[in-house]
DNA sequence: GCCTCTTAGTGGTCAGACCACTTTGACACA
DNA sequence: TGTGTCAAAGTGGTCTGACCACTAAGAGGC
């Protein structure tokens, strides 16, 4: 009677029924593929495929010859995929992200400073000096930068807030800023803004720090349109 | 030499650097299954697996009897897989969900108020009738609401906010809030945030705009940390 | 010139085999 | 008795080749 959906999809909903009727639970081990390939009457190539592709989604993780295992099912498991939507993304969907981050950046960071413990507030000055002090390489400034944001965003207590946060960042986004900066002599600019921002935390200052991350974030998207004007003025190589 | 990743995970790898090199672009057709298994010397097999995972991002697209595609890549093709956290989300993580989206929709709603244009308001409006009017079930309540809301972030003129937002929310979780204020008498307040949050939009308010929506999402938050609690000291059927 | 229908080519499914890896427990040894 | 080794069973990973279901385009008739 539902000859509309394929083999293989009926195989992703019947698995994620098993997990929301409380079949399997997080962390637990499903049947082989073989058995669930059995069990539905299709080949084990087609549940193969269910399996990829819930797999993907951040839902089941596969041990080679260990075994099918349910993730944990948090936040972060599932919203791994997540990321694909700023790396992917070019030009104006670029600005819309950002507008997005102008969202909740400052929300976030308004939040951390009345909630970050002390042991928090260690961990990002750390991460502060790291971006401040002269680095062998670009990358590590990138790398520091990030791991900035995404411990002030942990530190909100909220790993939903986290996951979303880290999807609407990029690695590869983040590189071209801090290139774009260097190449204009601005890079100063950033490392002020970080220090507004820490200084706000560590003074458990909502206020101030909703306005420093709100700076941030426009300074960044400023700098994007000015960029992405200047490509399609002079589109060099 | 780099044997550690999986054939399958290599094949997916290949396909989106043909992607972000532009050798395909948007809407564009991809060669056979067939063809690219041999172009990388593995398996249809495998090669029909790193599809499926490219499918379930929202990457590719694949047509029986026509071949696979590429998407157009916007931010709603890539986060359809994001709603899977809403879905499966319970307890604190629903939460957690409903903290993101007191960040997000309150800026967003004061954006519409300032960007709607007067077609955005009228469909807006007609939502508000159809979740006012005496709907004939109960389902239709729920996807006037959905909708409601839907509209208003996507008059923002910001698709990836519409696409973040949609995916925080459930169709789901937003009839059990129904359910669960009708159980209780409170369906009337519900109400009369929507007329708040329209009436901002109509007056182009932005900052009335911003505390409706507030006010409104505090609401089902508020609602929803009293039901866990309850249904934690209750434990009924 | 238009419609119908065949047909080549595509993704979808199946079957069975073998490989790579993990886990476990029997076994020899100290 | 405790301990380390390692063989074997079972798992996911990959490959092959076949057939089915569907789409699109061209050949043919009208």
């Amino acid at each position: 009677m539902d000859d509309r959906t394929s083999v293989t999809q009926r195989a992703v909903e019947r698995i994620k029924e098993m997990i929301s009727s409380g079949e399997v639970g997080p962390g637990q081990r499903l049947p082989t593929e073989r058995d669930l390939a059995a069990r539905l009457d299709i080949s084990r190539s087609s549940m193969r495929e269910a399996i990829r592709s819930l797999t993907t989604l951040g839902v089941l993780e596969a041990r080679h010859g260990a075994g099918v295992y349910v993730t944990a099912l948090r936040p972060a498991d599932l919203l791994e995929t997540f990321s694909v939507l700023a790396e992917v993304s070019r030009g104006d969907t670029l600005l819309e992200v950002l507008q997005v981050r102008r969202m909740l950046e400052p929300a976030a960071t308004a939040l951390a400073a009345a909630r970050a413990t002390d042991a928090d507030l260690v961990r990002i000055g750390a991460l502060l000096d790291r971006i401040d002090g002269a680095p062998a390489t670009a990358a590590e400034t990138v790398t520091a930068d990030l791991g900035f944001h995404q411990a002030i965003v942990a530190s909100t207590g909220n790993a939903t807030l986290a996951a979303v946060n880290q999807g609407l960042s990029s690695r590869t986004f983040n590189a071209r800023v801090w290139a774009g900066h260097r190449e204009a002599g601005f890079t100063d600019e950033l490392r002020e803004d970080h220090r507004r921002i820490h200084e706000a935390l560590v003074a458990r200052d909502p206020d101030a720090a909703r306005a420093a991350a709100t700076v941030h974030v426009m300074r960044v998207e400023r700098w994007l349109a000015a960029d992405l004007a200047d490509r399609t003025e002079h589109p060099g190589a």
